[in-house]
DNA sequence: GAGTCCGCTCGG
DNA sequence: TATACCGAGCGGACTC
């Protein structure tokens, strides 16, 4: 059964509800927030799907009266995945004109920018009753789609992982990932020297500079500046290009141990410094924004506070509450395994089976070393033509043809301008206008070399993109089964109700790891649902396909301590 | 001074 | 010779 709120104004909803088949089965009510809060509460029983525009913008509002949902689904983020999808190609969303639907990104029909697409017609009783009609159409219209969809079994679980991920979302911006401020500051104290103002340099930061400066023989030397930098180390005799730390390692010069130290340093004071602290960590809490299906893959991305690239130097700082765990789990060479799994390649996935699957490849012959079957494969996933990852791929095709074709097909699809899809039946962009254009340009008589060129490097370009579509795409939608799986289970720990500060739940995910902050008393218990999950979303998308996601799970008092 | 691009490093 | 996918964020360099 679907709920539909469409929110009018700032504060009132109209709320109607419809069958599975989209048929109403009452009339629309309008309600005020206080009142809608309480239909929630008592139709929660039915386990009823919310159907709203956009979960990052009404979901964070029931939170905050401490009211959580078990299901949901997300007009927006769904609009997006069936308005590109190969598995809707034939439907009316798909060849409808866009709409208000396709042009809102995640922050236009965002709280924080106004509510400038719908909101402006609010002000009557006509705008509101439009609003209203204009979210049913759009749920009808979906519906519809999936109905019509050539695997509208895998499109309902992808729509309803995606939506799901956005309940998540919200729920973990609002309560937060545990972090010490104290124990933060001892570290960057240890690092860099005493905290000083903005602007200035910390005195490690200070006598590294210094020592730059003299081996350079520059005493006007501005560490920070890579143009700079640069030019000093040519001065000296140095044949370098760039100033990557991963090319200054190849140097021989007194200069370099300091400098590298510098950049390092000097990057962990920039990015994730005190200011970074002082802006982030409210009451112990590190709050990031998520932004669900924010990535063209399905991956999550995030905006501000760098929240999925917490480096690893400052996650000591991360620490569970006295009493409680942090249950640290990740998916060991997961796009491996998918990519075993989306090709049916019987072969790879025995290579996972129980064990590390670099580990069973070395075990079946195919590589010498571990090193080498995670560098082929990983080429074969990115598209590597060249160096040692280019060499080892004829072995790796030998080995495993249909986890190979399958890598092969998706590129060269991308090379001729198609379109590839997952698992799930989220397709990748067609690619633009410049793309095309350039493709033309070679095949026109008058083409120079140098267009055919740019044609071929621009092809082989997007056949990476699409190569590594498939795979990154799929192993995102694993991943929210994953994560849908835990959340369903970890609410079975608790009465309905609890609020987060007394009830294990989800605090981080990074592509292939999750984080659940518990009281130490169920840690045993999470531990085993996560694993359970990770089993479910296997079965979710490959059914009895016998491939294993093997996971690293810890119950830890810090994340630092989790790897 | 504001806006944008680039170089670099962090994460998977 | 060019060189392997998806991102965020910072500070400097450059432009208007």
């Amino acid at each position: 059964m679907y709920q539909l709120v469409t929110r009018i104004g700032s504060d009132d909803v109209i709320i109607c509800a419809f069958d599975a088949s989209g048929s109403p089965t009452a009339s629309p009510r309008r309600l005020s927030f206080t009142e809608f809060c309480r239909y929630v509460l008592e139709h929660e029983a039915d386990s009823p799907r919310w159907v709203w525009d956009d979960t990052a913008r009404i979901y964070p509002l029931l939170l905050r009266r401490g009211i959580r949902v078990q299901r949901c689904h997300d007009l927006r983020l769904c609009h997006v995945i069936m308005r590109n999808s190969a598995l809707t190609d034939q439907s009316d969303l798909a060849h409808g004109e866009p709409g208000p639907w396709d042009a809102a990104g995640p922050s236009d029909l965002g709280a924080t920018q106004g509510e400038t697409l719908f909101d402006l017609a609010d002000s009557d009783t006509a705008g509101e009753r439009s609003r209203e009609i204009e979210d049913r159409d759009e749920l009808l219209a979906q519906l519809s789609a999936v109905s019509g969809s050539h695997q509208p079994g895998r499109l309902r679980l992808l729509l309803a992982a995606e939506s799901a991920g956005a309940l998540i979302a919200a729920e973990m911006t609002y309560a937060g990932l545990p972090w010490r401020t104290d124990i933060h500051d001892d570290l960057l104290t240890r690092e860099l020297g005493a905290r000083v103002a903005p602007g200035l340099r910390p005195e490690r930061l200070e006598r590294l500079a210094v020592l730059i400066r003299t081996e350079l023989g520059d005493p006007t030397l501005n560490p920070d500046s890579p143009t700079d930098v640069l030019r000093a180390l040519q001065r000296a005799g140095l044949a370098v290009t760039s100033t990557r730390a991963w090319r200054l390692k190849e140097l021989d010069h007194p200069v370099i141990e300091p400098l590298l130290l510098y950049k390092k340093l000097s990057r962990l004071l920039s990015a994730n410094g005190w200011a970074w602290m002082d802006a982030w960590i409210v009451d112990g809490r590190f709050h990031p924004e998520y932004v669900p299906g924010g990535v063209v893959t399905g991956r999550w991305a995030a905006r501000g506070g760098g929240a999925l690239q917490l480096p690893k130097q400052i996650r000591g700082a991360v620490v569970a509450d006295p009493g409680w765990k942090l249950v640290v789990a990740d998916a060991a060479q997961l796009e491996p395994r998918i990519l075993a799994a989306l090709s049916g390649d019987l072969q790879m996935a025995a290579a996972g089976r129980d064990s590390d699957l670099y580990a069973g490849i070395v075990a079946s012959g195919v590589v010498e070393t571990r090193e080498h079957a995670k560098v082929a494969m990983l080429g074969a996933m990115y598209g590597a033509t060249t160096g040692e990852s280019g060499r080892l791929l004829p072995r790796l095709a030998k080995a495993y043809p249909r986890a190979i074709a399958l890598t092969e097909a998706a590129a060269r699809a991308g090379e001729r301008g198609g379109i590839v899809t997952t698992r799930l039946g989220r397709s990748s962009p067609p690619p633009g206008d410049a793309w095309q254009a350039a493709q033309a340009q070679a095949y026109d008589v008058g083409a120079s070399r140098a267009d055919e060129s740019r044609a071929r490097t621009q092809a082989r370009d997007w056949g990476r993109f699409t190569r590594n579509f498939v795979v990154q795409g799929s192993a995102a939608e694993w991943a929210l089964c994953w994560m849908a799986e835990i959340r369903k289970e970890l609410r079975t720990l608790s009465a309905a109700g609890a609020g987060f500060d007394s009830v294990p739940h989800l605090v981080f995910f990074l592509h292939d790891e999750v984080m659940v902050h518990t009281p130490t008393a169920l840690a045993a218990r999470v531990e085993s649902i996560i694993t359970e999950a990770a089993a479910t979303a296997g079965r979710l998308l490959f059914g009895d396909f016998p491939v294993d996601f093997m996971l690293t799970v810890a119950a830890v008092d810090d994340y630092a301590a989790a790897k």
